[in-house]
DNA sequence: CGAGATTCATGTGAAGTATACCTTTAGGCTTAA
DNA sequence: AAGCCTAAAGGTATACTTCACATGAATCTCGTA
């Protein structure tokens, strides 16, 4: 019986006519044909990158600007249609693409070479290897072929601040080590002031060419919308105002395109699950919950272990008392969390700097402050709306196979 | 009463350790001539 | 003798620990008005 309505669920739900003509369009890896209102960024980056079509090396190239702001995007963009055009001309170009801010893959020295080194085929070990030796399979493999290569590194302003400036020294002066083929470098930071904080040698030799994204204001954010909108849904399925409102709502921080894509289409996936014939308003604030509760979510699901844990015993700390809470209290309560699923707890030392970085990944916010004569310690807060807080203790309990104790107060 | 010393709890930097993984080397075993 | 496999030796990156020192305002101390 059960068989029978669930066949029945499915055929209904393959009969239902979709919102959507091709969701692909909203989606953030999605290149449209035609960028707008970033022409003034899209030739700036284009005449800079152009000496490849002669055979020539470009010069470096920072390019920073908000979130948002269609950075990764131009430069896919104009990478795409460069390589188009190498391709014709038989001209040698390798353009690699790396996001520095991923963990695990491209977050020191060595895993960022190595990633690079992969590109070219080349296995490298997750350890093991000295960096000098991942260096030399990369410049081998680079100096196999008479090449001209761009590498792009995106949000590399995370990877500085993490590991140090000598990894974008080194690689501005490759140059000098390689006979065949010649490198060029692209950052991108959505940090303004990073350059500022970088090695003089370093600063100069990256921005060599410097390409600023400003925000989109809200007219232009929606006439994105609008454009990319009629390619995404069925005709006349969004009500008057909509598209409006979600530009309004992007434009409200820094006109944050990406995000009022995005808004947009959660906004036509929950419409449509609700069985509903047209996007309405009121879909955007639900989509607007949804969104900045899946980032969250999605983002405390792949932290590591021992985060997750301590995570957890902010939660449950911040939960069962009023006021502030510091580092401390923390500790002790993580300590007896430990003992009971009888991990071994991490030093108060280690603690320390996985709260940072929680605080770093804006899952909480902390501050250093100091009490005079009762020391000195970090007030943590959580940085995450109380309506998300439940289910974020559930993903950390699934994950942690902790029994929470029900505590009464 | 107020300037300077003290104090507390923990932040933070540097150096050391454990672990997991890598390559190289040397020895032992097998095999084929 | 040549070839192949295995285990040991020697090396690295990363996550974590240990040690030691830095911080900075509330509180204390003590000289002065």
């Amino acid at each position: 019986m059960e068989e029978k309505k669930l066949g029945k669920f499915f055929q209904k739900y393959v009969d239902k006519k979709s919102l959507f003509l091709d969701k692909s369009v909203l989606q953030s890896s999605y290149i449209p044909d035609e960028i707008y209102h970033r022409d003034e960024q899209i030739e700036q980056v284009a005449s800079i990158l152009a000496p490849t079509l002669k055979k020539e090396l470009p010069s470096n190239l920072f390019i920073y600007g908000k979130t948002g702001t269609g950075k990764t995007l131009t430069i896919k963009y104009v990478s795409e249609q460069l390589m188009k055009i190498s391709r014709e001309k038989k001209i040698k170009l390798d353009i690699l693409y790396l996001n520095c801010k991923l963990k695990k893959i491209a977050d020191t020295e060595y895993r960022l070479i190595a990633q690079l080194a992969r590109h070219f085929g080349k296995a490298i070990p997750p350890t093991g290897l000295p960096t000098d030796e991942v260096y030399n399979v990369f410049f081998n493999a680079l100096d196999e072929k008479k090449n001209i290569i761009i590498i792009v590194l995106d949000e590399i302003d995370q990877l500085v601040k993490k590991t140090g400036d000598e990894l974008i020294y080194n690689l501005t002066r490759i140059n000098s080590e390689l006979k065949n083929s010649k490198v060029s470098l692209i950052g991108i930071s959505n940090d303004l002031t990073f350059v500022n904080n970088l090695d003089p040698r370093v600063k100069s030799s990256l921005s060599e060419e410097e390409v600023l994204f400003p925000p989109y204001n809200a007219i232009q954010i929606q006439d994105i919308l609008k454009k990319r909108a009629k390619k995404a849904f069925q005709p006349k399925i969004i009500e008057s105002g909509v598209v409006e409102k979600c530009s309004a709502y992007a434009a409200r921080d820094h006109g944050d395109a990406r995000r009022a894509l995005e808004l947009l289409r959660v906004a036509g996936e929950l419409a449509e699950r609700q069985n509903q014939k047209t996007i309405k308003i009121e879909n955007i604030d639900e989509a607007e919950d949804k969104i900045e509760k899946d980032r969250i979510l999605e983002l405390i699901k792949n932290q590591p272990k021992q985060f997750q844990l301590i995570l957890y015993a902010i939660i449950l700390k911040n939960n069962s008392q009023k006021g502030k809470i510091f580092t401390g209290e923390i500790y002790d309560y993580y300590k007896n969390i430990c003992n009971e699923v009888s991990l071994r707890p991490l030093t108060q030392r280690r603690v320390s700097d996985i709260i940072s970085e929680l605080d770093m990944s804006g899952i909480i916010n902390g501050r250093v402050l100091s009490k005079g004569r009762y020391g000195r310690t970090r007030e943590i807060s959580i940085s995450v709306p109380k309506t998300t807080e439940p289910k974020i203790i559930q993903i950390l309990e699934e994950s942690l196979e902790v029994e929470r104790k029900n505590e009464l107060f």
